[in-house]
DNA sequence: GATGATGTGTGAAATATATCACGATTGATT
DNA sequence: AATCAATCGTGATATATTTCACACATCATC
C-alpha cells in the first residue's frame, strides 16, 4: 500500500536522526523506545513504522541502524537521483541554491531560471541563471520532472501553468499561495509563513 | 477551547487567500463553498473552522470577508506585534531577515545575532549583526519571547540551552534537527527538508 | 407573500492516526 | 538450561480529524 503522508515525514526524521547521531558516535543498533525519546514520538509508532517498509527488530536488542537507514533510503528513492530546476532565483531560491544538505537525498538542481534580465546570464552559486523564456525547452531536453518554485506569488499559478503543460510530474513550492495542477502532478507547499500561526497564537 | 494546529493552520490559509483574492478584486462576502474549491478543502471544514472562532454566516449569501479577516487576525492575535530575535544570518536567515511578508503576521525582528567574528558589526538589510555572546543581554533587557534559529545543526541545542535559559517563550526552529524544550517552550520546526520525503517518494 | 435555489450549522458517521496492552522473542544472568 | 528483563510485533482501543446528511435560514423571483 502506498505510504501516507505522515508517514513518509516520520521515515525522514528516523533518518535524519540516525545519520546526525551515528556521525557522532557510531552505534550498531537502536531500540525504537530511544529514537522515540530523541523525536518525541510513541516508540509503538516507530515501530509499526518501520513495520511498513519491512525492517523487523531484534527482541531485546532493537534495530541495525544500518539496515535502517538504508530501508528508508530505499523506500523513499534517496539513492535515486532527481533532477530539478529552480525557478526564480531570488532570496530564498538562492538560499536553496547554495544548500548542500538536499543532495543527500538526492536532489539535484541542474540548472536555475529568473525572470528579471538584470539576474539573466549571471553566475550564482556555480549556476549561470538562465533566462525564464528557455524553461520550457530545457525541461523538454533534459527531461526534467521536479520544479522548485521561488518566484513572487503573483506569478505562481501562471508559471505552475506552464510547468505542467510541459509534463513535469512535481512543484515543490516555496511561494505562499496553492497552485492548481492536474491530478498526476504532486505539489508540495512549504509554506513557511503557516508557522507563524502556531506562534503567534501561542504568544498571544 | 485550544485551537489545534491543523485548525491555525487552515486559519492562516484562509487568511491569506482573502487577503489575495480581495487586492485582486474586492468583495463583501464569500462562500465556504468558494474558500473551499480554491484551497482544495471541504466546504464543511471550512464553517467548522469558522464556527470555532465564532463566525456567523448568512444563509444564502456565505460570509462577511472583512469580518473573516478581522475574526482571523484577532483569534491568531497577528495585530499584536511579536519581537523576535534572529540567530544565523547565512544563506537562509538572510532570506528570512529580508522578507516583508511576515510583518503583516505581527512578526518584528528586533536584532540579529551571529557568532562569525567576520559577520559581527556587519549590516545586513538594516540590521547591525550582533555577537551572540551578547544574546542573553538582549533577550532579558528587551523582553524578546521568540527566537529564530537559522545556525548550522551542530549548535542549535546549545543555543537552545541559551536561549530556554533567558526564559524565551518560543522559538522558530529552521534547522533540520528536534530541540528539547522545557514544556511551556513551544517549538515551531520549519523541517524544510521534509518536503523531499514526499517528492522523492512520488517520483520514484 | 409563496416558492425555489443556495448556503449555513451541526450531529452522526466515516476515516485516519496514535496509543495501549500483551504475547512472543531474544540475550544476559545464574 | 532455566529464569529474567528488555524489546519487538500487532490486534484492540482510543483519539483526532474529516466528511456526510439534512434541518433550517436567507435571498431572488414571480
Ligand atoms: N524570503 C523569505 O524568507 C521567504 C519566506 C517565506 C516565503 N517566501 C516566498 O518565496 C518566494 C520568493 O521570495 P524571495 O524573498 O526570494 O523573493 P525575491 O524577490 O528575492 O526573489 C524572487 C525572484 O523571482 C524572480 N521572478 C519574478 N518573476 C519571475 C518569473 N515570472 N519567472 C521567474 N522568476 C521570476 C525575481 O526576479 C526574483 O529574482 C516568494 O513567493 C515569497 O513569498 C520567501
Ligand atoms: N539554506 C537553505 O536552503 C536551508 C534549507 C533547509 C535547512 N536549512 C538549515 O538552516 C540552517 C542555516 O542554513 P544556512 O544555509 O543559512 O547556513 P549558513 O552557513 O549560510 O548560515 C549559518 C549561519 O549561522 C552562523 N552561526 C554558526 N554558529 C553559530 C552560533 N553558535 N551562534 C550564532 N550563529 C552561528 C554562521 O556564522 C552563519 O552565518 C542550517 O541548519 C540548515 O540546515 C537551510
Amino acid at each position: 500500500m502506498q505510504l501516507k503522508r505522515v508517514v513518509l515525514e516520520r521515515l525522514m526524521r528516523y533518518h535524519r536522526f540516525l545519520s546526525q547521531t551515528t556521525k557522532i558516535k557510531p552505534i550498531q543498533t537502536i531500540t525504537s523506545a530511544q529514537i522515540a525519546e530523541a523525536l518525541d514520538i510513541d516508540p509503538t509508532q516507530v515501530r509499526k513504522d518501520f513495520g511498513a517498509i519491512g525492517l523487523m527488530g531484534i527482541g531485546r536488542v532493537g534495530y541495525q541502524v544500518e539496515d535502517v537507514c538504508c530501508a528508508i533510503r530505499q523506500v523513499m528513492g534517496f539513492d535515486h537521483e532527481n533532477a530539478a530546476v529552480l525557478i526564480g532565483v531570488g532570496q530564498l531560491g538562492g538560499a536553496l541554491l547554495t544548500y548542500p544538505g538536499f543532495e543527500k537525498y538526492g536532489l539535484m538542481i541542474e540548472a536555475v531560471f529568473d525572470s528579471d534580465p538584470a539576474k539573466v546570464g549571471r553566475r550564482k552559486a556555480g549556476y549561470t541563471i538562465r533566462s525564464t523564456r528557455t524553461l520550457k525547452q530545457y525541461i523538454r531536453n533534459y527531461n526534467i520532472r521536479l520544479a522548485i518554485l521561488c518566484t513572487p506569488v503573483e506569478v505562481s499559478q501562471t508559471l505552475t501553468d506552464r510547468l505542467t503543460s510541459t509534463g513535469i510530474k512535481a512543484i515543490w513550492n516555496f511561494t505562499p499561495t496553492s497552485l492548481n495542477v492536474p491530478a498526476d502532478v504532486l505539489v508540495r507547499n512549504e509554506h513557511i509563513s503557516l508557522g507563524l500561526s502556531e506562534i503567534a497564537y501561542h504568544l498571544k
